[in-house]
RNA sequence: GGAGUGGGCCAGGCGAUCGCGCGUGCCCUCGAAGGUACGUGAGGAAAGUCCGGACUCCACGGGCAGGGUGCCUGCUAACGGCAGGGCGGGGCGACCCGACGGAUCAGUGCCACAGAAAAGAAAACCCCCGGGGGCGACUCCGAGGAAAGCUGAAACGGUGCGGUAAGAGCGCACCAGCGUCACGGCAACGUGGCGGCUUGGCAAACCCCACCUGGAGCAAGGGCAAAUAGGAGCGAUUAAGGCUGGCCCGGCCGGCGCUCGGGUAUGCCCGCGUGAGGCCGCAGGCGACUGCGGUCCCAGAUAGAUGAUCGUCCACGACAAAAUCCGGCUUACAGGCCCACUCCACUU
RNA sequence: UGGGGCGUAGCCAAGUGGCAAGGCAGGGGACUUUGGAUCCUCUAUUCGUAGGUUCGAAUCCUACCGCCCCAG
């Protein structure tokens, strides 16, 4: 997928600085794409190793990626990363939909 | 029909829409990016990283140390793997399990507690005989003995008969074990004869014997342009010191002169998938496997590609994600299918 | 992905074949009017788990499980 971040040390200052919205599947850090990265937003997936084995960990970036994909991401100017919980595992796709929505819209990444 | 043993195979299918990696063609473009069509896209364990290799770099002269394997014979590129055989153990059986060399004929060590004694047999307890003392229980001296006895995981072959004061392979029979000879087998070993009567356990204790073994690892290693800083080869030759990724001997470097252009990124590219390869057939072999012929091309990502929504069918889907590659081992696993065989019951 | 290390009481830990030391913390008691300090005492039955070797295993061997560190 294009937009996504590549450095780990972007995705580290954006959990330093970002903005932080937690629900029950996911949690989300917005943060602003830096100007040399150019116009387009990015985004990130996380999903920690205390999840599970490797199955469920490429599922759950899988799940999050095709919920982005639906809900018109990446978002200009915005740098996202999305941190995955166990919930995220078996969380049905409109339930899951809903949850991204109401994070972006309290980390102000989208207007109300 | 029930119970079971061994071996092999599969690992949700189909359709619609949106989406992803790679390859090829086409469109656009100076090129790239992009678009589009077609093809292709995780496993039997991809896992644990327990062994063995390939490949790459370093060291290449000898020795020691260290590590590994451990019944025999084969297979293999190699193996700690596999096959066949032997021995021991388990099961009524089909079958299954086994780190299975050496403990007198190398040496050292350990065997707690208990027990008379734990490994050159015997001091004392004890058994028995003779003599002395004492009314007696008993005790002292001398000779003989290791059978019985409590203990313990284990008591210098076992059981029985004879023998004796008590005993002892002292004699005999059978068994176990040892040595030796003959026969069968490539061998492990087996069968039979003969002999003297005999030797605790632990080598997953040190060790001995036989065989194998240099070190690191694709984050190995190499290439590309910009910016910043330092190496490599050759020649002659002295000290502190350093290197030779365990140690020693031995060897080399550091200092000087000449010559040559190189190293380093969470940049990119190569390495990177035609291989000890899969499938089919024939031939050899009990088998692991091998030979020959035909045929196929079968993931190659780089924050890491297979998902989402819906329909439909059924047994309602387990364990689980390639990261340099291959051969094994081990561990996890919902279920389903096939083949061969064993035992029990019933019918004909 | 590769390399290396560690699991013993709630915590820190010693023990390398024969009874699992010690300290901190905690419970109980003594002393004290009470508290602190001090002293005495208690607490491991699965030594991460499962097998094996041995008469005997935290210790030796094998296979698993969990955690930590290093290399871009």
């Amino acid at each position: 997928m294009r937009g996504t971040i590549r450095s780990s040390r972007e995705i580290d200052a954006i959990f330093r600085e970002g903005e932080r919205a937690a629900t029950r599947a996911l949690v989300l850090l917005a943060g602003k794409t830096p100007a040399k990265r150019g116009p387009r937003g990015r985004v990130a997936f996380v999903a920690g190793k205390k999840l599970s084995n490797a199955v469920v960990r490429n599922r759950a970036k899988r799940v999050m990626r095709a919920a982005v994909h639906r809900s018109g991401g990446p978002w200009a100017g915005w740098d996202i990363v999305l941190i995955a919980r166990s919930a995220a595992i078996d969380c049905p796709a409109t339930e899951l939909d809903r949850l991204l929505d109401s994070a972006l819209r309290k980390a102000g990444a989208i207007s109300q």
